[in-house]
DNA sequence: ATCGTCATTTGT
DNA sequence: CAAATGACGATC
């Protein structure tokens, strides 16, 4: 509907006839044309009925994160619906916004500027979408729109206006029966088919078939016409989820949103979800969000994943905002895993959430037999396994694996790790000259002066290497991957097949066959039939590295791997690289996540670290930073922690980026959120040159 | 980006 | 002293 363009004679305003300067009849030309849109604007008829639009506008500035009322043109009043995207003019340039809601009264003083166009009449922010995505906000401390970046994808007319697919019917009740194996499991099933909140911390038995479980939680919660969100860390566990969630509720009623789909198809699935057609989402990340009607099921599967953190500001975590989803909507959060965080443990302590952990005798009955390898271990006699440096135990468990048919599962640290050291001329693994221990970079300085090599082991530095090969006396790093990994395994057992999955190329499942499978934490394929035994080799590497999770880290990665061995009852035997007496090591040998987890938490309580306090971390310039501590309103627990220099730091001692973290007890949290909206706020409004990063609950904290 | 507001500079 | 210019802040 193009409206005719008037140019009209206009009142002018005094503007001076025959002005001598060439530039200012360019001016007045503009000036002029910029006026006659300004009056065909004015000419518009506003709508009869809630003619005023409460928008929100598309501009990641904190000190405008809230509505603008606008005036919804007669000619748009039906177009311009409750939760459509729109175009507005603010300030001058034409924006993108959202109609949040509409009404017949405004509290603004001036006059209203009409609504623009109306870019679709799909209603996608819906008062739920907008009331959850402004609770994330206010959570982190972040602005509405960043939020609404990360919950809406963007639009694709194509999908939109596409016939919309059928409305799938509920399913049928399933079988819950397996869930018997679990305390509390039973009552958590029968919770929510009566559409009664139930928050739970499951920790699934070893070898479980957690998918199936979770498609059976979403369909009782289906079977009442609620719906339910699923969300999974990766793609592979997506597959296997939404696999077990099909074959129970049938192809319709479940959505499966992940990123990587395309623009089309990703937005296309989402109006399925929006438009109600879909009881059950499962997804990544990204699906934390979805606008499913009527939830009453939330599920976290591993909650400690790391990519359940969002990159994006305001960098929201699935756990979380399901958390903030199933309290609004009076639905059940469900934290599943093989291991426990101390989040997890949280929930538990608190009262919000009850656990679901395995019967004694079923856990029994489904573990695998955990042997822990100190590093004083028995090399194994054999000749290629000596060069192998296999323990004898680990060599004796794979060599049974696989004589009785099975795949053993061999995992070890991530390339980047914390990297060993070798000969810089001949490479021949460097050692240490007491302990013939592996040397390697201890990282860090003492008063400036970065930290010689030193002993894994004994913990000697070494400041004069010299090779016991060759003479030399220079040093490199070298990681021990994966891929040498599997050459030396595959020469110590000659004829079996050695597979390998890491960061380039993730296999899914292996055969149930004898093979070597080598891979990286977190890669773990799915073996049919189960492993005869899996190796976790190098936990000095996971557990050695400088973070506050690296124990819980440590504990979720070898669970989540022996979880996939058969059960002690039927040969299956799990071999550590860790000294015995570390408390991760026991809760791995006891199969107990939860102890773990409550030690993990009382130890973190005790430093005041997360999650018994929110921190904040701030990270740029060390003047934007030191402006924003400077700024900040912290409440009255607020400590300041650094700010610590980043990156490369010159001889004078400068860095140009720093870290500042500050901490406030739990029950301030809000007001830390608060503080640090206000204080984001006042740095666009002086509109300041240098970014800057502020996230609270930043899971990097050491 | 662009508008209004206010203070400062410029032109009589 | 009034008009012109510039800096600033809000932005419906």
């Amino acid at each position: 509907m193009p409206e005719p363009v008037r140019v009209q004679s206009e009142p002018r305003r005094s503007q001076v006839p025959g002005s001598k300067v060439p530039g200012s009849q360019v001016k007045a030309k503009i000036k002029k044309a910029k006026s006659a849109a300004a009056e065909r604007r004015g000419q518009q008829q506003a709508a009869a009925e809630n003619s005023v639009a409460r928008v929100v506008v598309d501009i990641p500035l904190t000190h405008l994160d809230r509505t603008f009322d606008y005036r919804i043109p007669e000619n748009l009043d039906e177009a311009a619906v409750v939760g459509c995207r729109i175009r507005v003019r603010f300030a001058g340039q034409l924006v993108d916004g959202y109609i949040l809601e509409r009404a017949n009264t405004t509290e603004h003083q001036g006059k209203l500027a009409f609504i623009e166009r109306v870019t679709s009449s799909e209603p996608v922010l819906t008062p739920a979408l907008a009331t959850l995505c402004r609770a994330v906000a206010d959570r982190y401390g972040g602005t509405l729109v960043d939020v609404l970046r990360l919950a809406i994808p963007p639009r694709h007319g194509k999908a939109e206006s596409e016939p919309p697919r059928d409305v799938a019917a509920a399913p049928p009740a399933p079988d819950t029966s397996a869930w018997v194996r679990y305390q509390n499991g039973p009552a958590f099933l029968e919770a929510l088919a009566a559409e009664r909140p139930a928050n739970a911390v499951w920790q699934a038995l070893p070898g479980e078939d957690w998918p199936r479980r979770l498609a059976e939680a979403a369909a009782a919660v289906a079977a009442t016409g609620r719906g339910a969100v699923l969300v999974v860390p990766d793609h592979r566990d997506l597959t296997r989820l939404h696999e077990a969630c099909v074959e129970l509720m049938g192809a319709e009623a479940v959505v499966s949103l992940i990123a990587g789909l395309g623009p089309a198809e990703r937005y296309r699935r989402w109006l399925a979800v929006v438009r109600g057609a879909v009881q059950v989402v499962v997804g990544t990340r990204a699906a934390m969000f979805a606008p499913v009607a009527d939830p009453g099921l939330f599920v976290v599967w591993d909650d400690g994943d790391d990519l359940h953190l969002d990159p994006h500001a305001p960098y929201p975590h699935v756990r979380d905002v399901l958390m903030l989803r199933a309290h609004a909507d009076k639905g059940t959060l469900l934290a599943g895993g093989f291991a426990r965080t101390a989040e997890a443990q949280l929930l538990i302590e608190s009262g919000w959430a009850r656990p679901i952990v395995g019967e004694r005798a079923e856990l029994r009955a489904s573990a695998p037999r955990v042997t822990p390898v100190g590093e004083d271990f028995d090399v194994a006699r054999d000749e290629a396994a000596k060069a192998a440096r296999l323990p004898s135990v680990a060599f004796e468990a794979a060599r049974q694996s696989l004589a009785n048919g099975a795949p053993v599962l061999v995992q070890v640290p991530r390339r980047g790790y914390v990297p060993g050291l070798a000969c810089g001329n001949c490479r021949t693994p460097a050692h240490c000259r007491r302990c013939a221990g592996p040397l390697a970079l201890a990282g860090g300085t003492d008063e400036g002066v970065p930290r010689p090599p030193g002993c894994r082991w004994c913990g000697v530095p070494d400041t004069n290497f010299r090779c016991a090969a060759c003479g030399s006396v220079r040093l490199r790093a070298v990681i021990v991957g994966a891929k040498r990994t599997a050459e030396e395994l595959g020469r110590a057992f000659p004829g079996v097949p050695v597979r390998t999955s890491g960061a380039t190329e993730v296999l899914a499942s292996v055969p149930g066959k004898p093979a070597l499978v080598v891979c990286t934490p977190g890669a773990e394929p799915v073996a049919v039939g189960g492993y005869g035994a899996a190796l976790l080799l190098d936990g000095w590497a996971l557990l050695g590295r400088q973070d506050l999770r690296a124990g819980e880290e440590t504990l979720r990665r070898w669970m989540t791997a022996a979880a996939m061995v058969r059960p002690a009852g039927a040969g299956g035997r799990v071999i550590v690289g860790a000294e015995a007496g570390l408390s991760v090591v026991q809760a791995l040998v006891r199969w107990d996540p939860g102890w773990h987890a409550a030690t993990e938490l009382a130890e973190r309580n005790e430093l005041g670290f997360p999650p018994a306090m929110r921190m904040a971390s701030i990270e740029g310039t060390p003047e934007a930073v030191a402006a924003v501590l400077n700024d900040l309103a912290l409440p009255d627990s607020g400590e300041v922690l650094g700010p610590v220099q980043l990156g490369e730091v010159d001889e004078d001692g400068r860095s140009d980026r720093e870290r500042a973290l500050v901490r406030v007890v739990r029950g301030e949290g809000k007001a830390l959120a608060s503080a640090i909206h206000a204080a984001s706020a006042r740095r666009d409004m002086r509109k300041e040159p240098e970014p800057i990063r502020i996230q609270l609950d930043p899971l990097d904290l050491i």
